[in-house]
DNA sequence: TCTGGGGTCCTAGGACCC
DNA sequence: TCTGGGGTCCTAGGACCC
């Protein structure tokens, strides 16, 4: 990291974060769900239906049988116990008559691209967080600030219909712990010497990069909060954290961050994986196996090949029944794209693999990409050496 | 009624090279 | 016998994020 300049004024980072995104989205096509308790995260058989009337049927979570997980759900949903990432089945127990939706990520890709061109009309310098959330870097702007995060914020709206909420501090991990602190339709501003009253008394885990193990490692020290962290010892994090971490953890408890916006990055790796209905045993069901690996490498070279990439890394995942997971990757002599070069090599990687359970998961990575064309020189040296003359 | 899918980054050991 | 020291690549696992 550059050292900053000795007299340098401060930065001016948003994070803009879409509220429910999923399920705002949902509410645009569906507007009579509007206050229900809604989640996404079905599977596409659950999807509404029309009905001779001209309304609509929607699933609901009480029906529900398999193995999703929340994607999102509505504050109405929130408000029963039932949040992202909670498996469907739990949910149906805590709100029988929540709606029930499939994800759509078409949809919702599509509404991603519209927020974020409506934003860079007036901020180009965006770093993309994920399908609903960005950091702009405002630092070069003349706008005042609560009026320019006005102006992004009705400019998302009348982009999309969509609300979002945005927070203004002089780095990233100030704006990300902002954005979530007025949601929904939030308009946060922060500046250090707000970090006492403000950032402090949160929970350790509100700090981006502090996550359920690190969270219950701090506890287990009696540190539940980021004022806490502040105040920590520094040797005793150094000892239960080690260098690196310790020393993050302590400039991040004192909302110190100089991580530029990023607005280029290029991909390292893409995957595709599937979880199946029910565990698959390795013999009796030898052909469903089959045809699920050479599925997820077509789907991955379809990728590769949309995006305009190859890799030379490719490797497999694993779930077993215990939820155990393992992985195997084999590096190639060239990159490649192509589905039957994929399907080879991770067949190499699934002979190292003791099969002693049933498996729950399949996965397909490449990694290692190049853009499409730079690696065809080795590719050609690699195919030369393989003739015999 | 447990626990999706697509990613990034870090660590750590061993191979291999100079 | 008492064993260098970096740098980089490969592999496996794990934490974390959206």
């Amino acid at each position: 990291m550059e050292p900053l300049p000795a007299n340098h004024s401060p930065r001016r980072i948003a994070h803009l974060d879409m509220d429910m995104f999923f399920a705002g989205v949902e509410l645009l096509r569906y507007p009579e769900l509007r206050g229900l308790p809604m989640v996404v995260g079905g599977r596409s058989i659950d999807a509404p239906r029309v009905l001779p009337d001209g309304t609509r049927s929607f699933a609901k979570l009480r029906n529900y049988v398999g193995r999703g997980v929340v994607t999102t759900s509505t504050y109405e949903a929130r408000a029963l116990g039932v949040f992202s990432a909670m498996g469907v089945m739990k949910a149906a127990k805590l709100a029988l008559d929540a709606v029930l939706l499939p994800a759509d990520f078409n949809a919702y890709r599509h509404y991603s691209l519209l927020f974020k061109q409506a934003v860079s009309i007036i901020a180009p310098e965006i770093e993309d967080r994920g399908i609903d959330e960005i950091y702009i870097d405002l630092t070069q702007h003349a706008e005042e600030t609560h009026a320019l995060a006005a102006r992004i914020k009705q400019a998302v709206f009348e982009a999309t219909g969509l609300r979002c909420s945005i927070a203004v501090a002089p780095n990233k991990l100030l704006a990300k712990i902002g954005s979530d602190l007025d949601k929904p339709d939030g308009l946060t501003i922060l500046a250090p010497e707000d970090i006492p009253a403000r950032i402090w008394p949160l929970k350790a885990s509100k700090v981006n990069g502090i996550g359920p193990k690190a969270a219950q490692r701090l506890a287990s020290l009696g540190i539940e909060t980021i004022g806490q962290l502040a105040q920590a010892d520094p040797k005793v994090l150094l000892e239960h954290f080690g260098r690196s971490y310790a020393e993050w953890l302590i400039d991040a408890a004192n909302g110190r961050d100089n991580r530029p916006v990023v607005t280029r990055s290029e991909p390292k790796s893409v995957s595709r994986e599937t979880t199946f209905e029910r565990d698959l045993h390795v013999r009796q069901d030898r052909q469903l196996l089959t045809d699920a690996l050479t599925r997820l490498c077509d789907r991955v070279a379809d990728d590769l090949k949309r995006k305009g990439y190859e890799g030379k890394t490719i490797g497999i995942k694993l779930r077993f029944q215990d939820f155990s997971t393992v992985t195997r990757d084999i590096t190639l002599p060239y990159v490649t794209q192509r589905p039957d070069d994929i399907l080879q090599a991770s067949r190499e990687c699934l002979k190292r693999v003791r099969m002693v359970q049933r498996l729950r998961l399949l996965g397909i990575r490449v990694g290692g990409l190049a853009p499409f064309g730079v690696g065809l020189e080795q590719r050609e040296a690699f195919q030369q050496a393989e003739l015999p003359f």
